[in-house]
DNA sequence: CGCGGCTTTGATGTTCATCAAGTAAAGTGG
DNA sequence: CCACTTTACTTGATGAACATCAAAGCCGCG
């Protein structure tokens, strides 16, 4: 173990004061030593549903989709997530295969970690997995309240829903760049591509919104707000 | 601490098998000598939406629906649990309180565990928090699977998904009595009573299956699974 | 340049929610 | 125990929401 290893800048990293805060800096500079920093240009697959799960990944700059597909060939959007949302963990304490698939949709940084290493020092060190399960837990009723939350509203109110969801959730913004397609949208939220467009079309028309191709201004926030309510 | 403690009989219970089996004879001790075993009848609410988490409770008979409330004062039900699918586990360690409702729909039993004493065990014992971990992870998965599932089928195939789900998995029997009304089917399913109630009748008519108000005969599984598959 | 995928709009039909109205069952208070 | 109220169940009629089909324009890419 070196600690000149260009790789191993973990002390610096995000990551370490998320879940990595009860581990000593010896442990990090083991886990370290193992990792595998990757690059993803968008639209690239990370994880392929069905693999065996053999390392432990995490989302360190980019924007990704977790999605199925069905038996008659379709895809199911299941969530999106950002840096630190941790997209491998869901399955990888329960199963030996990945039940769902994890897709750059924007350029992404992911940092591979050999998950029997990981599992070792979570058996030994109870405050570290006790930060591992509080994560665990978080990512999970997140993706479980997001998926009522849209289970309840009609076509309107879950496209108005998606649309905020990017603007304050990941961009922070009232104008920003869609990371997916119509097509996308719409197997996120359970309707048809040409529903979602035509939903979109419609509050381009009540001057809810601008759209210029990908890009999307918000106008009225408060009549967007209002159809992701009660719409 | 007393040995003879009437209500110390965890060293037999199937949930040591389950998640305690990293936890010395000893400690098992202390745990259980706060806890409360509690009997429900069906129909009592366990937990309520939006109580502080002051426990750690698990479900040792019965079955019991997982639900919350919409903003238009109406219930989605996330899903059922059995034994051992350890129904307050969800939120216990990402939230202060619950954001959904327990309640039994058949009558019931839990054990109630004091939160703070299971945490801290769990912050000592490594493999203790790893079985919960997994145990976390694996509730999660399950419920977001059978969503997507869910939703991917149109009104009849997620009614004959519903009948199927209690045969199999909850009954293990063709003939079982609906521990729920046709109303909570159509909060889990996220359609309507009236709904529910209709393709009910059409899979009499059919003679898929048979109805005796709350009991339910599945005829022709082979159909049934069909239609939940392709309908 | 042409091909395939994404986007868009319109027309049509299916699926489902809503409304209405009635029966059955189950709980409630005198 | 019975009248009363409420809740669950059931069916039909109607209209709204949504999927499907079709056709055309657009854009990026080999």
């Amino acid at each position: 173990m070196s600690l000149e290893n260009p790789k191993c800048n973990c002390e610096k990293c995000e990551l370490k004061s998320l879940f990595f805060s009860n581990v000593s800096q010896e442990e990090l500079f083991n886990i370290c030593e193992i990792k595998y920093e990757t690059e993803h240009r968008k639209g690239d697959v990370i994880i392929k549903e069905g693999d065996k799960i053999n390392e432990f990944i995490y989302l360190k700059q980019g924007l990704v989709k977790l999605s199925k597909s069905t038996s008659d060939g379709k895809d199911q959007i299941i969530c999106f997530s950002k840096p630190f949302d941790f997209v491998s963990l869901l399955s990888v304490f329960s199963s030996t295969n990945y039940n769902y698939s994890v897709t750059a949709i924007e350029d992404s940084v992911t940092c591979l970690l050999d998950l029997n290493v990981v599992k070792r020092y979570a058996q030994t060190n109870a405050m570290f997995a006790m930060d591992l399960m509080t994560k665990v837990s978080h990512v999970s009723d997140m993706i479980i309240q997001e998926n009522l939350e849209i289970k309840r509203k009609h076509l309107k109110g879950r496209v108005a829903h998606v649309l905020l969801y990017f603007s304050e959730h990941v961009y922070n913004n009232r104008t920003f760049e869609l990371p997916v397609s119509r097509r996308e949208i719409a197997e996120y939220i359970g309707m048809t591509t040409e529903n979602v467009i035509r939903t979109l079309s419609e509050f381009r028309k009540d001057k809810i919104i601008k759209i210029f191709g990908k890009y999307i201004e918000i106008g009225d926030l408060k009549r967007l707000e209002n159809i992701s309510e009660f719409g």
